[in-house]
DNA sequence: GTCTTCCGGTTATCATACAAGCGAAACACC
DNA sequence: GGTGTTTCGCTTGTATGATAACCGGAAGAC
């Protein structure tokens, strides 16, 4: 079995990390024109090929913009638009940071999709969870309704960056979670039936057009969801704070 | 004075953006290889090169990966670890959906921050308000110091993606929040004042370690900020709520 | 002095060729 | 026949040279 395949070094790749790490040390100034394809060619020893590849990549990553006749400028904004998740960060405390973000995040959907639910929608969520509860009946592991009910609700706050942005946490966290809940047998059936409840609980606060209810129903299913899966760490804001 | 340059459409690109959607379209399976460069080029009746550019551009997209000798595949998990705001967003009701992601993490920032937050950290939240403050005097408009500002509490949450995140969406909002600022003539005396007592409301929470009051204040900042910026929206959550 | 034209340099595209990696078929050998 | 090796064709990676489109500025026309 392979693991980790050597992967030919691609020589582009070699040459547009050394120019993006260039631009971003701040040896070309934003705005300012690089040396023409050429004599980059001359400079790195490859050929003009290689260099408009490894230009194509900076151009993917919103660091270089080119115009015809004129050469490739450093942009003045280097990779705004676009946001990548730094590792597939397997480390426990990434992933509870990633959890983090995503209760923050899947609160404020809850919230929202309470205050704008619309029949269909709320239809959704609903129909998700009754998948949900078949898919478990069916003896599947449920995670790809899972999935539906999450993006119901994303979906239901009629947010469209909330809803991509759900869809993007939860791709990076789904096959970190499927490992997670393999290993940690999780399927007691008094489980099954916790999150049925939480599930429906969130469903009933948004149904009801109550925000707070929503949030907090959500929250709750996702710390749950985050115990349940033995990822849980010790720092989420205490839940009871002295009030003067 | 040119608004938008007509930018000679790219050839690579549209074969790009043909073949990203075809992917997308499941056009082609995951993990099936598509046709070699050559039939691609007579299929769209361009040369090899503006071939390989399009896969450039696809490959940075993450959405296909090729090997030598054996071809382009389309990948399992089409564009994870990458995300991206769709539009730099112009449209009000754009606006208020990215700022709804942006209440919803700085939020859960300014709560975490009030957990994790050490010396040094409030230290540095305590400075960002005082250079805030010197700018203002100063006569500056002080969107920089106020960067700091929310920077210095997202550091202290100790959560590197919640950090970077919200520089993400900083870095997008800035330029439209700097263009609604100059329109809407915000710079009355109490505005000021009232941005400092906000401000200095979240580091009290911090410092004092209450992470509610923290998310509390920080919500109700970013809230004022945006009916200061002529952006709010109708839809937030109502305050209160019966709760029976 | 102003407008037009031309020119050098740049990127975009095309065409061709060779090198390197890979899989499978053909082959030699036992 | 079964097994290990070689060869071959196809693919992508890289190199090279040429042409077209584009731009800014300089030279020239008026």
């Amino acid at each position: 079995m392979v693991l980790s395949i050597p992967r030919a070094p691609r020589l582009s790749d070699e040459v547009a990390s050394r120019l993006g790490e260039a631009i971003r040390a701040g040896d070309f100034a934003a705005g300012q024109r690089l040396p023409s394809e050429k004599e980059l060619s001359e400079r790195f020893a490859v050929s003009r090929m290689v260099i408009r590849e490894a230009m194509s990549r900076l151009k993917s990553d919103e660091l270089v913009e080119t115009r015809q006749g004129l050469g490739a400028f450093v942009k003045a904004d280097p990779g705004k638009g676009l946001f990548r998740l730094a590792e597939p960060a397997l480390s426990p405390s990434g992933l509870r940071h990633i959890f983090q973000l995503r209760v923050a995040v899947e609160g404020a959907a809850a919230s929202l999709a309470a205050v704008h639910a619309d029949a269909p929608a709320i239809a959704a969520i609903e129909k998700a969870i009754e998948e949900l509860r078949a898919d478990l009946e069916a003896g599947l592991d449920g995670a790809e309704a899972d999935r539906r009910f999450h993006q119901a609700v994303a979906a239901a706050s009629k947010n469209p960056y909330l809803e991509s942005f759900l869809a993007f946490l939860g791709a990076n966290l789904r096959e970190v979670i499927a490992l997670a809940r393999s290993n940690t047998r999780e399927r007691y059936p008094d489980h099954i039936a916790a999150v049925q409840l939480e599930h429906e609980a969130v469903l009933e606060a948004v149904a009801a057009h109550a925000p707070q209810r929503a949030e907090r129903a959500m929250r709750a299913h996702l710390s749950q969801a985050q115990e349940r899966l033995g990822l849980s760490g010790h720092d989420e804001p205490a839940e009871r704070e002295s009030v003067p």
